[in-house]
DNA sequence: CAGAATACCTGCGGGC
DNA sequence: TGCCCGCAGGTATTCT
């Protein structure tokens, strides 16, 4: 589910009812998720007040005084608010809970996770240590894609979904990005042009940005803080939609397995080069 | 060492 | 109806 705009859609749906908020009790029901939770949650976090939540990469950080909670959806994790009285359903594995407000994480596959560490540290954080650049910065350009390309002997569809070079570019943002920059995501990234790389630096963000702008792209379980579904799944212009005509030129979509992903793509507007 | 494959989970749709 | 298979938006870890 959650790719950059997700994660933004929640991070802006959850700020508001959270900050300068108390916690006033938290609940674990499951902490079997990636990593477990950490058994000093409760410890570290009673009583905290929340004073900032951010999102680096896919990761949620919830801020306290002295410590951070990073939290990341994996595949199927949503968080919502709601009330307290609200009874739970399956999944719901870890609740913050508020003056009159609830968080909670839901998350059927559990590759998600919520870990600490210490606001002095976070920077240091193995799982934020080595992040590349976050994609809507004024950094991350074509001239660095092109950069990173020098070094590389990889598709340009990985290059895209490298979190060490550029982050928060899932599976759907990859095919849909490429499919604005008319570039064939098995494309080797030594064949492509500095230009090439600027139109899809340029395709990165304006698709990002959109995604954000509809609260996100629901296919099948992604919901923000309220529960509502994201309305850019019907703006994909080739994610989904193999065998069906292009939208630019009526050519029928073709997929193929990139990287063990499937990859949508027109054979005319993405055309193989070598 | 870079790049590719694997593993972690549950749920769902399709085929039989 | 029900069982089995394959596949799903992520990414750290293991393999080659």
């Amino acid at each position: 589910m959650p790719e950059l705009p997700e994660v933004e859609t929640t991070k802006r749906g959850i700020a508001p009812h959270i900050m300068q908020q108390r916690i006033e009790n938290i609940i674990v029901r499951q902490n079997q998720l990636r990593w477990p939770i950490p058994t000093e949650i409760k410890k570290k976090l009673l009583n905290e007040t929340i004073t900032d939540v951010e999102r680096r990469a896919k990761y949620l950080l919830i801020k306290t005084t002295k410590t951070t909670i990073i939290i990341h959806l994996g595949m199927s994790g949503t968080l919502r608010i709601l009330e307290k009285q609200v009874k739970t359903k399956k999944h719901d594995h870890f609740d913050l809970v508020f003056a009159d407000k609830l968080l909670r994480f839901n998350d059927p596959r559990r590759f998600g996770s919520i870990l600490l560490a210490k606001n002095e540290e976070l920077n240091q954080h193995p799982l934020l240590l080595h992040l590349g650049l976050e994609p809507l910065s004024k950094e991350f350009n074509g001239q660095y894609l092109w950069h990173c390309a020098q070094k590389k002997r990889v598709v340009i569809k990985s290059l895209l979904m490298d979190h060490h070079i550029v982050v928060g570019i899932g599976n759907i943002y990859a095919a849909e990005a490429l499919f604005a920059a008319r570039i064939y995501p098995a494309s080797a990234v030594n064949v492509l042009t500095l230009q090439q790389f600027n139109l899809l630096a340029r395709s990165v963000k304006t698709i990002l940005k959109k995604a954000i702008e509809k609260g996100g792209t629901t296919l099948k379980d992604f919901m923000n803080s309220e529960g509502k579904p994201g309305y850019f799944a019907n703006q994909l212009k080739v994610y989904g939609r193999a065998g069906l005509p292009c939208l630019n030129c009526k050519a029928i979509l073709q997929s193929m397995i990139v990287n063990q992903r499937n990859t949508v793509f027109c054979p005319k507007c993405q055309p193989f080069i070598r």
